[in-house]
DNA sequence: GAGGAATTACTTGATATCAAGATACTTGAC
DNA sequence: GTCAAGTATCTTGATATCAAGTAATTCCTC
């Protein structure tokens, strides 16, 4: 059994031992999975006419429950991004109908970004079709491969929060 | 013990229960890690003056072998990126002397890319800082979990590769 | 309170990527 | 041999992202 990453290790040693790729057979793998698995996903987010992107601050606001409603600066913490990068997407959204931005009571430096009905109809429906995806993407893991992943992964994005590093 | 991801998929259960998002304890959390490690990457590449798309050409032609020098299509085919993108990263390779495009006398529509041997050995020194930081990295794994991890996505990235999804 | 440091959202300019299409060449069926 | 279909590379126009910097506001120390 070999795939793409266990060949290219293969080639590193006999091409230049110096060099010692086997962290590859992790982290490799790992990228090539992830930009197979955000293009699967980003084309079911097509037929909602969405982008990955727009999905995360839509799903965020939704999963933060009544009344919907958060700050600029943590969707762009949640996301991992650039608070530049969250700006223009929150230009998308807003052109679009899907959020509102509105004045904090609290700060008049900040924003509250509002989801609109209209965007929370649209991410629902979204959501459902996005997990219902995910789950038939893992159908070709064992249970027990599936179980073990989550609980390694679990640790490791633990640890790297904790240092802070995340 | 509680991550990121876990706090969302709590979230959903409470806010939507209409979804099934545990996916997430698989999917999110591999997006999470390898948008971190990306990051961390390549501001090691920076020091070489390249980004991680610049070394994955490097690299590939590399690890090829004497002569060193691979078609744009199997550069691109390799990188899982369009042909537009691998154009414009030769073009940058170009200019800074790190590869060269030659003809390829047995297909006329196709070219060889050659690295140079500044490119050589810049590469070489890339890859040599490049996995140690990746193992580096690995170090917060227990070794018993990077065993497994290596082997649950061997066999995940065969099977997409088997079907052709990849 | 007053004043400096930190925070918030946004702007700007540069780069990377993609999808779709153009052009030149090769392959294969007949 | 001819020509249609396929392949290889590059071009174009649009979008997403980032790093660095700005202006308004809040927080903290004294």
């Amino acid at each position: 059994m070999s795939d793409h990453v266990a060949r290219v290790v293969r080639q590193w040693k006999s091409e230049y031992p110096e060099v010692d790729a086997s962290p590859m057979y992790v982290l490799a793998r790992m990228m090539r999975l992830n930009m197979q698995i955000n293009k699967d996903l980003s084309a079911n987010f097509a037929k909602f006419g969405l982008a990955t992107g727009d999905f995360d601050v839509l799903a965020t606001l939704r999963r933060s429950g009544e009344p919907y409603a958060l700050r600029p600066t943590e969707l762009t913490r949640s996301s991992m991004l650039t608070s530049g990068t969250m700006t223009s997407r929150l230009d998308k959204l807003e052109k679009l109908g899907l959020v509102c931005r509105n004045p904090n009571p609290e700060d008049r430096r900040a924003l509250m970004i509002h989801l609109t009905d209209k965007g929370r109809s649209l991410v629902e429906e979204a959501a459902a079709a996005h997990f219902e995806m995910e789950a038939e993407m893992l159908k070709v893991l064992d249970p027990q491969d599936r179980k073990a992943l989550e609980g390694i992964l679990e640790r490791w994005s633990h640890r790297l929060e904790e240092n802070g590093t995340m």
